[in-house]
DNA sequence: CCCTGATCATTCGGGCCCGAACGATAGCTG
DNA sequence: CAGCTATCGTTCGGGCCCGAATGATCAGGG
């Protein structure tokens, strides 16, 4: 956010309001928005996926088959949207769902034989892109950035 | 991230990746989402707003009436995209479009009173979300974690 | 004057995304 | 063992979101 841009909006708003936060906000927002755009584009879209196609495959490529529940967490998606976005990928045949026996209302889901061939063949590009992407932050910026975002992100979950 | 993960990645994916990268894009992302979805559900849902619609309502609001590629711009969105938004909020009489006369291919936009009265009568409780959910944060880092994130963000958009 | 190419916003197709409603299943309790 | 109640995943309605295609409009050159 430039400097004009403030104080256009602190004249406009008044006193009383919490700029550094809503700038910090602001821009959180925007960074992740032009990055999930940017690696959409130039990588996942080639290889028919979506960014929450890819974090499901990944996921499941690290931690192995898992309930879908779990995977809706771990994902950071609700679990309607996940049941959507699995549907897609089970089009493809790049995962699978299978009920429990043990339980018939859960649903394990496990990665195809594709799916973890595409994963592994699109992270090591993605892994680039990321370090593209925050090529302006020192490795010490990064440790802090993330470090900063995973308490914002606890606060915010916290206040629900 | 917590370390019990990171070895978990680290394991799986092999050496040669760039793991301080992959945290701090994963953080930008899940933190945005988290905020986006706490801000929508405490308070944007109840005034039927989106995070898009509130965007370009404060847009307009600050800076006046704007063509529409450039609210888009402001707002982040594909133009495709804003269109949509607009017709949302044009529909609830918060907006106006005005085709402009020297070039009938072009629209202005335009706030309405209802639109100032609804984004004016928000924005405090809006402010206050964005502080609680930065609380975690001391200033000097809400600073420095906005300047981290404009960076990644003119980074992002010049590789596309 | 047309014609051509550029530049607008909108529309369209497809998928993502959420929360609420739904139907199936499980476990408890009397 | 029948009837609650809780808990699964899925479906549904509505809106967001993008990129490509579309149609309207404009500017410049013959």
């Amino acid at each position: 956010m430039s400097q004009d841009r403030d104080d256009d909006i602190r004249r406009v708003v008044g006193g009383g309001h919490d700029f550094e936060s809503m700038a910090a906000v602001l821009n959180v927002y925007r960074a992740a928005t032009s990055i999930r755009n940017q690696i959409e584009r130039k990588l996942l879209n080639r290889h028919g996926l979506s960014w929450g196609g890819f974090t499901a495959l990944f996921v499941l490529w690290i931690w192995g088959p898992m309930e879908s529940h779990r995977l809706a967490d771990e994902c950071g998606l609700a679990k309607g949207t996940l049941s959507g976005v699995l549907t897609t990928l089970e089009r493809r045949d790049l995962i699978r769902r299978n009920r429990l026996s043990s339980d018939r209302r859960r649903v394990e889901v496990v990665a195809t034989g594709a799916g973890l061939e595409l994963v592994k063949a699109v992270y090591p590009e993605f892994n680039r892109l990321e370090t593209d992407v925050t090529s302006s932050l020192t490795g010490e910026e990064k440790r802090l950035l993330a470090d900063m975002l995973g308490r914002l992100r606890r606060t915010a979950e916290g206040i629900g």
